[in-house]
RNA sequence: UCCCCAGUAGCUCAGUAGGCAGAGCAGGUGGCUGUUAACCACCGGGUCCGCGGUUCGAGUCCGUGCUGGGGAGCCA
């Protein structure tokens, strides 16, 4: 007989004569000739509960079944006699697949975040950490759905890359050489005779191949993970991340700015489509204004604010920021938290950054000072997305990689882009786990990602 | 990297003025009951984060290190 998932069984609406269910106990509880048994498969946020009678054999056994146990039950779909649920099963049969022992760290009340973050390996079995992991991976397919559904090609950046590129931040070097004894050369390490003949890293952006393949297929965009060798120690960021990067032809600021806005609002519509169930726990225990917020962010028109006004605002706000606001300056968490919390109280998108403060691929505007770049920014989160229309133009980019003292050589391939065939294109990054707490309500990055990788911590 | 806070039973935490190490949950035993984070009784359980110092006496005060958390920078 087959397995069915106990979420399916909960959406059965008459009895069945014959089931099987696997899975893990969640909590026992025994009554005079019988014992209730909570169990849950990870098919859903729900448990089913199992009546097991005293006549079963080894009845003895079955009254020992500890948290966390695995067992296989078959039996009959009933309704049930007790509230609190519509079904049960009624154990025929039940298999003692593993018994776990009395130490098993996870109870039945809640845990604090920071200790489930040291057993990462047992975390996914509570509710909560289910039903983020869940929701994961439901994001993901949500993702891919939507770019599918617009014509867009998925493009596998590779995540080994030689060195001196992107720029985007700290790299985590890989290499083959014996760090204990290599091979030097005028003082320092010989990488000709490192695996690649010359230093290689992980990336930290799938951008610029996106952009080779964007003037060849048209829309593509890229979701994969990515490397910052930072020490940031912040609830927002991790070492390993994931990031969806699109990459459109023939696309200004503007078309860009759709795209970013329509990513998040019909992802969020698709979360609370399809992750009701999960999304309520994170609404009743984590975040109460959870669902206010995910309306907000689906429905809301977004702002869509030069930067040049959004210093005025900021100016003339009255409030008693601790970063300076101006022309030239970065717009600081404050900032932005101000923004799209305080002011607006929505998304708000701030684009035409200055020149001076952006990379060197972003497209310089008429204006000579600023450049076609765009943050959009949403409450409690800030920047979860940063992109910009790039530079297509190849005399501006040179001249621009010129004034900022770069290296042209080994990007001879993104400037011959702009040499054969260039058009004007755009794209933009989105961070998934940012993305993925703005959704729950989760308050840490760590807790969004499976096996999180911060400054010094690589444990699992 | 900088600033702030915390570290006591398996977990969540209390510990008053520097004076005997505590509770709830979890675990064990027994009881009761179509139960719902079941309930009741009893029992076992401690390197009070490490090191050093002050003191007759330190979980408590001081120094230092480690770990965790929050905020900032960098960014997604």
């Amino acid at each position: 007989m087959e397995r069915t998932k106990i979420f399916k069984l909960l959406e059965c609406d008459s009895p069945l004569a014959q089931v099987l269910i696997k899975g893990w106990v969640r909590t026992r509880r025994d009554s005079k000739g019988f014992s209730f048994i909570e169990v849950n498969d990870g098919s859903s946020l729900k448990n089913i509960q199992v009546v097991v009678d005293e006549k079963l054999p080894h009845y003895t056994d079955i009254k020992k079944l500890t948290t966390g146990s695995a067992i296989a039950v078959s039996g009959s779909l009933v309704e049930s006699k007790g509230g609190g649920q519509r079904w049960e099963i009624q154990a025929g049969d039940l298999q003692i697949i593993h018994l776990a022992p009395e130490d098993f760290p996870l109870q039945k009340k809640r845990h604090s975040d920071e200790f489930l973050r040291t057993i990462s390996h047992l975390r996914p079995r509570t509710n909560k950490y289910g039903a983020a992991f869940r929701i994961r991976s439901e994001m993901a397919f949500g993702i891919h759905k939507f770019f599918r559904e617009r014509g867009f090609r998925y493009l596998h950046s590779p995540i080994l890359t030689g060195s001196d590129c992107e720029g985007a931040g700290e790299l985590f070097q890989v290499t083959t050489l014996d760090l204990s004894n290599p091979p030097q050369k005028e003082g320092r390490a010989d990488y000709e005779q490192d695996f690649f003949g010359k230093e290689a890293n992980l990336t930290v952006s799938g951008q610029l191949s996106a952009e080779m393949f964007a003037l060849a297929l048209g829309d593509v965009y890229t979701f994969g993970p990515t490397f910052r060798a930072e020490n940031s120690n912040t609830r927002r960021h991790a070492a390993e991340f994931w990031m969806v990067e699109p990459e459109m032809a023939f696309c200004d600021l503007d078309g860009n700015m759709d795209l970013g806005e329509a990513l998040i609002r019909e992802l969020t519509t698709y979360a609370m489509d399809v992750c009701t169930d999960d999304l309520e726990l994170f609404a009743r225990w984590v975040d109460k204004k959870l669902m206010a917020t995910l309306e907000n962010i689906a429905q809301s028109d977004y702002i869509r604010l030069p930067y040049r006004e959004a210093v005025d605002i900021l100016s003339q706000s009255g409030k008693n920021f601790e970063y300076p606001v101006g022309f030239g300056n970065d717009l600081q968490t404050e900032h932005e938290r101000f923004l799209t919390e305080e002011h607006f109280k929505k998304p708000v998108i701030v684009f035409d950054y200055p020149k001076s403060i952006k990379p060197f691929y972003m497209r310089v505007n008429g204006d000579e000072q600023t450049v076609a770049a765009m943050d959009v920014l949403v409450p409690r989160i800030g920047e979860i997305i940063g992109g910009s229309q790039r530079e297509e133009r190849l005399e501006v980019l040179e001249a621009r990689m010129d004034e900022m003292k770069m290296d042209k050589t080994p990007l001879w391939w993104y400037l011959d882009a702009r040499r054969y065939g260039s058009v004007p294109h755009s794209g933009f990054g989105l961070g998934f786990e940012r993305f993925l707490m703005m959704i729950t309500g989760i308050r840490n990055i760590r807790d969004v990602i499976p096996f999180p990788r911060t400054p010094q911590n690589i444990e699992f």
